[in-house]
RNA sequence: GGAGAGGUGGGAGAGUGGCUUAAUCCACCGGUUUGCUAAACCGGCGUACGGGUAACACUGUACCGGGGGUUCGAAUCCCCCCCUCUCCGCCA
């Protein structure tokens, strides 16, 4: 959410920026602007009254301690009409205060300067280009084959057991899973993030305040016997970990990891972008978070930028970096990354991660506070969050690129953690 | 799943209707003292939303797990819910 009190000093900002999201704020801004003169008359109002209520109970208190019976008893027939108005106001003020939320919470975040106008993926910036692509043998294929021809996932097991989505990782596929995520969660502990092995299920409130709730509810499973979610990803219990937290400005930079398994219900896709791995229901990813000082988040963002770099160089993929446009950026970003590596059978770019700076958008959901030291007053912490890295593209890229007629060839990185060299 | 106990500030912990402005201790911050450290002493120490201010100061209201109720007045009494702990059951 966007914090009130900027848009009351921001009102043109908010609606020209916002224009670069291609989103129309005005008319919810000019809501806002009302509702919330309107809260405060209210509150004032009710706050008089409370004044005045407690004021009288306290002499009527007094009045019965010195056993001035009668002069208690007139007191209190006066705070009939007084505790009529109140309770008005109060409701007043709760009804108008639901209002004031419902249309904040339609407000996406705003976007970076940065970030270039457009409507659609084609309108990204390539940012970034590196790694070359290798030139496969004449009888190459795509991964889904791949996978048959070396019995490393079997979907249909998936199928039989769960569902469409659900791969059953086999063999050499099993363990070529565990060592990826062995290899990103090391590199992310080399760079400075604390490793964390969080929950796969979380309570509304964590969905809440990181954004999937209550605006992408259809997107997450929900076990309703308990009322739980399970993660769409670690940046949920992550960063859901700071909820309600005011730290110290010398706790920065809180930089976290965590390997998760991630759910997904996709309602909604099909046809060829989603055959083999190219898109799953459940799968593996390592995430880095990061909750930072507002003056250094796009510093940090960077950082983690480089980080993720590094990690597709070491697998040496081909990639490319995307600063996202207005129209393709998620509703709580304020710029986001994402990272594609080339996938030569399929001949096209695979999406293995985003990263995203949220400015304080989800802090203001989080209540994720700071302090200065010796200030008094609290203010929001920027917090952002990546993909370092999602398996399923990866492995489909791994293979795809590294199939040679003896087999698939494991990228020099990986060796030690998986233990063989080659997939034949 | 069954039975019991409990939920109070950063932590411990008192508080059964108005002398609570939530005691006290610890932690933390500032000061005095000190060659340094420690100790002692003095002072400060929550959050949110209003009013106020250039910014402070100051000030109002709410908050004792959450929601409702009784009352002139609720941490305290009543109702519903949530959570935690202990024991039992089941179980990796």
């Amino acid at each position: 959410m966007l914090t009130l009190k900027f848009i009351q000093e921001n009102k043109e900002e908010v609606i020209t920026r916002l224009k670069v999201k291609n989103f129309d704020a005005s008319a919810i801004v000019e809501k806002i602007l009302a509702y919330n003169d309107k809260r405060r008359e209210t509150l004032t109002n009710a706050e008089i009254s409370q004044a005045e209520m407690n004021s009288l109970s306290k002499e009527i208190g007094t009045l019965y301690k010195a056993g001035k019976t009668e002069e208690a008893n007139s007191a209190k027939s006066k705070t009939a009409d007084l505790k009529n108005s109140i309770k008005k106001l109060n409701s007043e003020l709760e009804k108008v205060e639901e209002l004031l939320h419902d249309e904040l919470v339609l407000l996406p975040n705003l976007p970076h300067s940065s970030v270039p106008a457009g409507k659609s993926a084609e309108d990204n910036k390539v940012v970034k280009v590196g790694g070359s692509v290798p030139k496969l043998h004449p009888s190459a294929v795509p991964h889904w084959d791949l996978i048959k021809k070396y019995d490393l996932i079997d979907f249909d097991l998936g199928i039989k057991i769960t569902g469409a989505g659900f791969p059953v990782y086999k063999g050499k596929g099993a363990k070529l899973q565990r060592a990826l995520i062995n290899f990103f969660l090391d590199e992310a502990e080399k760079a400075g993030f604390n490793e964390v092995l969080p929950p796969l299920l979380v309570n509304e409130d964590s969905g809440f305040g990181t954004g999937q709730l209550p605006d992408k509810e259809g997107q997450m499973y929900h076990a309703t016997a308990d009322n739980l979610y399970l993660i769409p990803t670690a940046e949920v219990p992550v960063t859901n970990l700071y909820r309600n937290v005011i730290l110290k400005a010398s706790d920065f930079p809180v930089r976290n990891c965590a390997y998760s398994a991630c759910f997904r219900r996709e309602a909604g896709s099909w046809g060829k972008d989603v055959r083999g791995l190219n898109r799953l229901h459940q799968f593996d990813k390592v995430e880095i978070v990061q909750i930072t000082h507002p003056e250094n988040s796009y510093e940090a963002l960077d950082g983690m930028v480089d980080h993720v770099q590094t990690l597709v160089e070491k697998l040496e993929l081909p990639f490319r970096v995307l600063r996202l446009c207005g129209g393709d950026m998620s509703f709580t970003s304020a710029l986001t990354y994402d990272f594609e590596v080339y996938s030569t059978a399929q001949q096209r770019w695979l999406e293995v991660s985003s990263v995203s700076n949220f400015e304080n958008y989800q802090s203001n959901r989080l209540k994720l506070r700071f302090k200065e030291d010796g200030k008094k007053q609290t203010q929001l912490a920027h917090t952002l969050n990546g993909s370092a890295l999602a398996l399923p593209r990866i492995v489909a890229a791994l293979l795809e690129n590294n199939q040679t007629p003896e087999g698939i060839k494991i990228p020099k990185v990986l060796v030690p953690y998986t233990g063989f060299d080659i997939i034949n």
